[in-house]
DNA sequence: TTGTAATATTCCCTTTTGGGATTCTTTTGT
DNA sequence: ACAAAAGAATCCCAAAAGGGAATATTACAA
């Protein structure tokens, strides 16, 4: 899935959390990151730093690629 | 290009800068950011919020897809 | 419905991020 | 080599991120 917003980030990461059956407090315990930082960024009701991001989506098993609009993929 | 740092993040953003022939200061008029900070997010000194990492890479062409390691794209 | 777990929201506080300006160093072009 | 431009580094300051804890609120079982 492409991303644009913060708030579509915090769905995507939301959405795979539960995919994962782990619960705020659960995946809190395993990123540097507080359980309402982190229900904050889920909802994009808050700006995060780049470094927490991408911990929460190795975690989560997601992957990130960045490529130029004019080619395929990666 | 799987990203997994920040520093990577901030390599990638540069070697695209220069391709497109800018400099920090035009890109940093054309970014809600200052000159010093896209200097020191380009080489990963200092961790930078979400939002300005993704307006960054859209100005670029830069997609950025996030998806499960299971799946193969997309 | 009622109780319980999960999540959301708010308050105050500390730490970090980001800006402006200046100086220094590194590139680049001639 | 030299000058000019680009980028790096440092200072201090303002703004925003992030935490802890306590209180709603929502969702889900029994």
């Amino acid at each position: 899935m492409i991303i644009t917003t913060e708030k579509e980030l915090g769905v995507m990461i939301r959405e795979r959390r539960k995919k994962q059956g782990l619960t705020i407090a659960e995946l809190s315990m395993l990123v540097p990151c507080s359980p309402r930082l982190l229900s904050e960024l889920e909802r994009g009701t808050r700006g995060v730093s780049v470094s927490i991001i991408l911990q929460l989506l190795a975690l989560l098993g997601l992957n990130v690629n960045i490529y130029g609009r004019e080619e395929r993929e990666s």
